[in-house]
DNA sequence: ATCGCCTCCTGCGCGC
DNA sequence: TGCGCGCAGGAGGCGA
């Protein structure tokens, strides 16, 4: 479910809700998250003030004086703010209560979400530490990409969505970016040219911005915090559609995978190049 | 260092 | 209508 524009959904969707908030209380209905949720949090939590929600990433960061909440939404995680006496729906699996009277209800059907504690610096911690630049910053520009790029004999696709090259570009805005850049997604990596570098980080930004501007991408379940769905699949150009006419030329778009991921393109825009 | 593959888990849609 | 299968938006961790 959650590329990076569902999780800056959901951080603007809860913040008003959560923000300046005490916590009261932490209910873990389930631990067995993709690492084992602290059992200690119902100890260390509640007196504590999130005084800001940010986001590193698809990380969500809920932060206090004493440390910082990382939150990640795996695959199918969600979160809304509801009160706690509404009803615990299957696979609920942690309720944040706040002294609003509201709670931050944690909702992961598949597991693969990360509720962590850190009292350390935020930048320490070892799952952000060696994470890449963010895609809207300056530091991630063509430059950068081109010289990243240079000996890596992965395809282009792999390449940008790999965290330590740039947060944020999950499968469905890879594959988009890399249709509106004109690159076929097996591309190596080496093989970038610095034009098409420039092109790829501007379409990477601009489908990224769009998206969150949209709400998101919903495709199946994914729903912000206020129950509202994401608007951005209707501006899909290739995510999804094999089979279909591409929309700049009519020639069907093809679907290969690639490193076990569903990868879509345009042959006659993505031209393949001799490797 | 780099790469490719496997894995965690549940739900859903499809074809038979 | 029911069943089994394949696939799903992430990404850490492993062995080669």
């Amino acid at each position: 479910m959650p590329e990076l524009p569902e999780v800056e959904t959901t951080r603007r969707g809860i913040t008003p809700q959560t923000q300046h908030q005490t916590i009261t209380q932490i209910v873990i209905r389930n631990a067995s998250l993709r690492w084992p949720v602290d059992e200690n949090l119902p100890q260390k939590l509640p007196g504590l003030v999130i005084f800001d929600i940010q986001r590193r990433g698809k990380y969500l960061i809920l932060k206090t004086a004493k440390g910082h909440l990382l939150i990640h939404l795996g695959m199918s995680g969600s979160l809304r703010v509801v009160p706690p006496e509404s009803t615990v729906k299957k696979h609920d699996h942690i309720d944040l209560v706040m002294s609003n009277g509201l709670c931050l209800r944690y909702h992961d059907p598949r597991r693969f979400g990360a509720w962590l504690w850190w009292e350390g610096e935020l930048n320490k911690h070892p799952l952000l530490e060696h994470l890449g630049p963010e895609p809207f910053s300056e530091a991630f520009n063509a430059s950068y990409l081109f010289a990243k790029s240079r000996k890596r004999q992965v395809a282009i696709k792999n390449f940008i969505m790999t965290s330590q090259t740039v947060v944020g570009a999950g499968n469905i805005y890879a594959n988009e970016s890399l249709f509106l850049s004109g690159i076929h997604p097996q591309m190596l990596a080496s093989q970038l040219t610095l034009k098409q570098a420039e092109r790829l980080v501007d379409n990477i930004k601009f489908v990224l911005a769009r998206s969150i501007e949209q709400g998101g991408t919903t495709l199946r379940d994914f729903l912000s915090p206020d129950g509202t769905p994401g608007y951005f699949v209707q501006q899909l150009h290739v995510y999804g559609k094999t089979g279909e006419p591409c929309s700049t030329c009519g020639t069907a778009i093809e679907k290969v995978i690639i490193n076990q991921r569903a990868s879509f393109y345009c042959p006659n825009c993505q031209p393949k190049v001799p490797t």
